[in-house]
DNA sequence: AAATCGGTCAACCGCGACTTT
DNA sequence: GAAAGTCGCGGTTGACCGATT
């Protein structure tokens, strides 16, 4: 799959694919350092690379440029992911302006592959819900054939303070602590946060909060994010080679 | 030790939006 | 205003690697 470089360069005008190598990386660097980082067909061409514009300009914004972070993500990057995407959906790029030195291709790949497993536990744990649901239901059943007084709404699906809760079954009024389903601290983590989330309550802002001043780094203050209030641009500093 | 499986991530693809000619 | 060129985005693919059987 890797080819070596001098072989690349004996192949023609054909276009290489693939892993880059660290002749072409060096060669992009330079030549982006010199020409700027635009019109990415005309400086592959100038470079003398054998790769499409659209593959430097990735490699480029995803590997090479100046001030990216590579690693893995910082609890409160995990956390502003989260949130993020929450409130924006897939905007991969919206998302990663606020997290600087992180792509889009890095978080995109981060949420598919940590999140993704969430998002089918959260099925799994409706399911199991259901089957909860019925379990209980079957019992109440069979206590009601002895008690003759069975209410379900008013046994499961009030709190403490008497208001009825949301019983659609879904997993807005499902709690948290029944979800066993959970394979890691990691992921109960992010599951916690997700259902904070979908309640939408100033619980989840308590917890936010009381996460931010137990690591002391973190904030999140939902009117920073609205549209068009950028904390990060990629068009300043970050362009500054020196 | 070898085969298989599953997770991760770099890179590619297609398409729409934007810019230039 | 139209065509061509360029850019940026989100979805997808496939190679690689460690864990498991």
């Amino acid at each position: 799959m890797v080819y070596r470089f001098q072989e690349a360069m004996q192949q023609g005008e054909h276009l290489r694919k693939g892993t880059w190598l660290q002749e072409e990386d060096e060669q992009l660097t330079s030549f982006v350092a010199l020409l700027g980082g635009r019109r990415w067909d005309s400086l592959a061409k100038v470079a003398g690379l054998r790769r499409s514009g659209k593959s430097c300009r990735l490699r480029w914004m995803n590997y090479l440029r100046p001030n990216l972070k590579h690693g893995p993500f910082s609890d409160e990057e995990e956390h502003l992911i989260v949130q993020l995407q929450q409130q924006w959906g897939n905007k991969w790029s919206k998302i990663a302006r606020r997290l600087p030195g992180r792509t889009d291709n890095e978080i995109k790949n981060y949420w598919r592959t940590h999140l993704r497993k969430t998002a089918q536990a959260q099925q799994e744990g409706e399911y199991k819900y259901e089957l909860k649901i019925a379990t209980h239901d079957f019992n109440q059943k069979s206590i009601d054939m002895v008690s003759k007084n069975y209410n379900y709404e008013n046994v499961c699906c009030q709190d403490s303070e008497g208001e009825t809760n949301d019983n659609d079954g879904s997993m807005n009024s499902f709690p948290l602590s029944d979800w066993e389903l959970r394979s890691s601290p990691y992921e109960s983590r992010i599951l916690d946060w997700v259902a904070e989330l979908q309640n939408g309550n100033g619980i989840a802002e308590k917890k936010v909060e009381q996460d931010c001043n137990s690591t002391g780094s973190f904030n999140y203050n939902p009117q920073e994010f609205e549209e068009g209030c950028d904390t990060w641009d990629y068009s300043g500093s970050l362009w500054d080679m020196n």
